[in-house]
DNA sequence: TGTTAAATGCAACGATGTTGCAATAAATAT
DNA sequence: ATATTTATTGCAACATCGTTGCATTTAACA
């Protein structure tokens, strides 16, 4: 596992490394209130604040469906302090209420006349491989 | 001006009608702190609340971008109390700030092997057309 | 190992959103 | 047109969410 923390330039410390293991130990994006559960030493201003660096910093990116409670995931691709470069799509299942970043082949590309479109960011609603029966 | 609470079967306040009002006055996206400063007699309570209805009862939609603050605009396709039925992204011009729908031509779609996806709800982000110089 | 710079935790605050309940107004049937 | 029913409004109080200043502790680095 290679250590997020010491590439992005960010000091290592204990809770900054549980913060990571628990977004490490899910594959699908997360609410706050997962990592809260999840912390032996849970502090909510301290939690605040390294989420705020980890987004800064490129480490997690936030997934916002339709105005509801955020939900952050590791970034697996090259996103750094400039900002977050994403080919995946956001997926939400409407029947089991999992969140998680789906690699596309293609990614979808947008043509507005007069526009200059920067960043294109997906979000997809229906139903997982689980739940897709 | 159509008629849009009765259309939808909404009881008709002078509140609620202040609330269309202004909606129908920006035809971009607006937070609700555009539509505090609009209002006449300004009620937090009766705002959230009208809010809310006017959503689950398809009036307007609610555009949350990157986690920040949510705007809403007026649904102008056919929605209903079943759902949102967009065919258009959502554009946020990252030098004015400014967030509106924008009509495609052709909206994009995703194939994913074992997923059903049933509904896309594309944001971009970039320089609207007066920005984009 | 000492020094410096950064992270943590507490207290307090501000913004955001919700709920119960009484008063009021709109919708509907007389 | 008016009475009755049903829904909306507004207040008080509360719950959640997120932030800031400051003292203390810890990590980074020489």
């Amino acid at each position: 596992m290679p250590n997020i923390l010491y590439n992005k330039k960010i000091s290592e410390t204990p809770f900054r490394k549980e913060v990571v293991a628990i977004f490490d130990k899910y594959n699908n994006a997360i609410p706050l209130s997962i990592v809260e559960k999840e912390l032996k030493k849970f502090n909510r201003i301290t939690l605040y604040r390294t989420i705020k660096v980890f987004l800064e910093k490129g480490v997690i990116h936030e997934i916002t469906i339709n105005g509801a409670v955020s939900n952050y995931a590791i970034c697996k691709e090259e996103c750094d302090t400039i900002g977050h470069h994403h080919q995946h799509i956001h997926f939400k299942c409407t029947s089991c209420g999992i969140i998680f970043c789906v690699e596309v082949d293609r990614f979808p590309s947008i043509n507005l006349p007069k526009y200059k479109i920067e960043q294109l960011e997906i979000q997809a609603t229906g139903f997982c491989q689980s739940c897709n029966v």
